[in-house]
RNA sequence: GGAGAAGUGGGAGAGCUGGUUUAAUCCGCGCCCCUGCUAAGGGCGAGUGGGCUUUAUAAGCUCACCGAGGGUUCGAAUCCCUUCUUCUCCUCCA
């Protein structure tokens, strides 16, 4: 969530940063009105139950004084009275105010560079030169066919269309990507954990899914429980309304899960494969650090990803997201894409954000800063998309007859 | 899934026949004092979140928080309802 006594203070200068993520003025300008107005009927509220306190206490006095109360119940009870429409007031107020406030994008950093969508992203560097292949390169489905690998009508019949089934060698180069990217962020100092693949609704919100972004998640149905649309969910969440010491920043997460996603497909894009499915598996990295080191763990983190990708001999690009591409969250994100040879272009492969205190505002994840409790930073990124490295691998890998080859790092895992 | 019990401040643990409890006490913690020395003793302090005020690198006042959410009452840690979690015993199971 963002900082509203910040949005109260300095308006101007928070819509405009909002106005380039797409949130009007009016809007901005009501959010700032039900602010105000919850704190005006708290105030009366406040003033009220305090007179209330210290009425009653007198009642417990004058009982075992023996004195007369029948003048001091009927004011308390005039008191109580009053308050009821006061209750109420407040409650709406701050009702309205969480509907518009949880529904806040974050603020992007003045860095973000300016654009709509993400055709006005910046390239910041390539790795990696795209090999020239002596034939037309295939896409990954084409050599899916050849060599068995993916299953795409038993997997929809499992369960329904967008998602698929890996066979064989396939399966277990999924599985050696897992461990070479949990080993990989190891020894980078992440520790790895076993999370559950479905949380409750208090940690969503704590990451910004909810409540913005229901329709996207699978529900388990009559539960408060949610599919997990993403590790960054249960890892950073670890340390929901807690408050950690100056000591153990930064924290440093991985994990493997599954992801589940609703809405993939729902644009209609990437109908062939397994580019974009309901579920699929991700190695991530949470971060959790001091909020003056979080730009040095981000551009680590970026680092990391971009090194594992370079160690499967992967071509990639760094991207930086401008302003409209941005996600609700995030405050800075760069994306790595991947170059697909059978599809002639870089594709998404990882994306890694710094959403600065929006999460732990959120989430309530805090540090003591000597006496003072300060939000801490959250960060995530993955390290990386497993079937999407798997199509990167068959595309880039291929070879005329359409067999593959396993990238030499991977070897000894499989 | 069924039956019973319990959830209190960093930890332990009273209170739970509703009103000096603004949560006792112990341990642990921080600072200080005393003591010629890894011991003992004494004093002080300390939770979280929000609001207001001011002589504003801080202080004062105030509201809420005894698992969570509702309710009864002038007043709730204490009574009622819902819910979550833990423990014990069954049941089931990888």
């Amino acid at each position: 969530m963002i900082d509203l006594k910040y949005l109260q203070n300095n308006f101007e200068e928070a819509s405009a940063k909002l106005q380039k993520k797409g949130v009007d003025a009016a809007t901005l300008e009501n959010l700032q009105k039900l602010f105000t107005s919850l704190k005006e009927a708290n105030a009366t509220l406040e003033a009220s139950k305090a007179e209330q306190n210290s009425m009653s206490k007198l009642f417990g006095q004058y009982m075992r004084e023996g004195k007369d109360i029948t003048e001091l119940k009927a004011k308390v009870d005039a008191n109580k009275e009053a308050m009821v429409p006061m209750q109420e007031k407040a409650r709406e107020a701050e009702e309205a105010l969480y509907h518009v406030a949880l529904a806040m994008p974050n603020f992007p950093d003045e860095s973000v560079p300016e654009g709509e969508d993400e055709e006005d992203n910046v390239e910041l560097r390539k790795v990696l030169e795209p090999k020239e292949f002596s034939f037309k390169p295939k896409e990954h489905w084409e050599l899916s066919e050849i060599n068995g690998w993916i299953d795409f009508e038993r997997g929809v019949k499992l369960a329904k269309s967008r998602f698929s089934v890996l066979r064989g060698e396939a399966s277990r180069l999924e599985r050696a990507l897992i461990n070479f990217f949990l080993d990989t962020n190891a020894q980078k100092g992440f520790i790895e954990h076993s999370v559950p693949f479905i949380n409750n609704s208090a940690m969503l919100q704590g990451t910004g899914q909810l409540p913005k972004f229901e329709d996207d998640l699978f529900k388990i149905d009559d539960e408060d429980l949610y599919l997990i649309p993403t590790a960054e969910v249960p890892l950073t969440n670890l340390y929901n309304d807690e408050i950690l010491t100056e000591k153990e920043l930064p924290l440093l997460m991985t994990g493997y899960t599954p992801c589940f996603r609703k809405e993939a497909g729902s644009a209609g894009r990437d109908t062939r494969g397994i580019i974009r499915q309901h579920q699929f598996n991700k190695v991530e990295m949470v971060a959790i650090a001091h909020p003056a080191k979080s730009q040095e763990v981000f551009e680590m983190m970026v680092e990391n990803a971009s090194d594992i990708l370079t160690a499967l001999g992967l071509p990639h690009r760094v991207v930086e997201l401008c302003y409209g591409d941005l996600g609700f969250s995030a405050a800075t994100t760069i994306d790595l894409e991947v170059w697909l040879p059978g599809q002639n272009q870089y594709r998404e492969i990882s994306s890694i954000s710094n959403t600065r205190d929006f999460q732990a505002r959120r989430a309530k994840i805090r540090f003591k800063d000597g006496k003072k409790n300060r939000f801490v930073h959250t960060l995530n990124g993955s390290s990386l998309a497993v079937g999407r490295t798997i199509v990167a691998i068959m595309e880039n890998y291929q070879n005329e007859d359409g067999s593959i080859e396993i990238p030499e790092v991977l070897k000894k895992y499989m």
